[in-house]
DNA sequence: CACTTGACCTGTCCGC
DNA sequence: TGCGGACAGGTCAAGT
């Protein structure tokens, strides 16, 4: 579910919200979505404080006082919802949001705080996680330390963009963008808008594009994932904020579910497509395969 | 080794 | 209305 710009919302929505409140219990109903134990627990989050809260690619870091933190996938159906009070869900309009009084039937993981209030880890597909680690030890678990760089950091420039491409040249091009040891944080949804940007096939083989197109499409990945934090990240299906409300990228899209409709360039209807089991939205007459 | 497919889960939607 | 199948924003492991 949430790339990128979904992550960084819910991680600033978090940082509104978080900091300082100091935790009551931590209650989880699925080992899958929190394998840590009560033991655990009571030794490490209980009494503890809310320091940061931090992301790098799409995994969020909430970093306590002593010197532990958790860690946060959100995979395809992830969602972090704060709530002050139980009451608080009944202001906002409906249409802003996807749930109602919560912990519902897939709230996985209950953060409570002493000052009553809660933090929602609700996971309909059970694929995310959270776990507790000690904050030292993150650099050195296995995702982190193969995870590429951040595409908005300053940086990150084209040409190590362009070299760190290169080691993957016999593969086709959106897979490589989604693979998160290449470039982290982009998904499904920005792999498409930004290969559209820069009229590039999404099975375009790597050796296949020349400096100037690889050095564009850098610029509409990093133009792309401004404009949608801009906008609150996607929401497609599932994805919400930390206050329980969606994003509205996807009004902004051109190719992603936009199939059956009109090229906002050409006009040329856009097709959808599998590829390497991913459904993927392109204009087929801007994006050719190089051969 | 590098690429590709299936598995992990639950829910929804679409066609028959 | 029921039922089967496809599909969903991500990563792993296991094939080839």
């Amino acid at each position: 579910m949430p790339e990128l710009p979904e992550v960084e919302t819910i991680v600033r929505g978090l940082n509104k919200f978080l900091l300082g409140k100091k935790i009551l219990s931590v209650d989880s109903n699925n080992p899958k979505s929190f394998p840590n134990s009560q033991t655990d627990v009571d030794k490490f989050l209980i009494d503890s404080t809310i320091l940061s809260i931090t992301r790098r690619g799409k995994v969020i870091i909430i970093n306590l006082t002593n010197s532990y933190s958790l860690i946060i996938h959100l995979k395809m159906t992830g969602q972090l919802i704060y709530r002050d009070n139980e009451s608080s869900f009944a202001g906002g309009h409906p249409n802003d949001s996807l749930v109602g009084s919560l912990p519902d039937k897939s709230t996985r993981v209950v953060v409570k705080f002493t000052d009553s209030s809660n933090l929602f880890f609700n996971d309909q597909r059970k694929f995310g996680w959270v776990r507790l680690l000690p904050t030292i030890e993150i650099p050195n678990i296995d995702f982190f330390k193969k995870l590429g760089p951040e595409p908005l950091d300053t940086n990150f420039n084209w040409l190590e963009f362009y070299s760190r491409l290169k080691k993957r040249s016999k593969s086709s091009i959106k897979p490589v963008l989604l693979d998160q040891t290449i470039i982290a944080g982009i998904g499904n949804i920005y792999a498409d808008e930004s290969l559209w940007m820069s009229k590039i096939h999404p099975a375009t083989k790597v050796d296949k594009l020349s400096k100037t197109k690889i050095r564009n499409l850098y610029n509409n990945i990093r133009i792309i994932l401004s404009f949608s934090i801009e906008k609150g990240g996607s929401t497609d299906r599932n994805y919400l904020n930390a206050e329980g409300k969606k994003g509205s990228y996807l009004e902004f899209a051109n190719v992603f579910r936009k199939e059956n409709q009109p090229c906002s360039r050409c006009g040329t209807t856009i097709v959808k497509f599998k590829l390497y089991g991913r459904g993927t939205h392109i204009c087929p007459k801007e994006q050719r395969i190089i051969k």
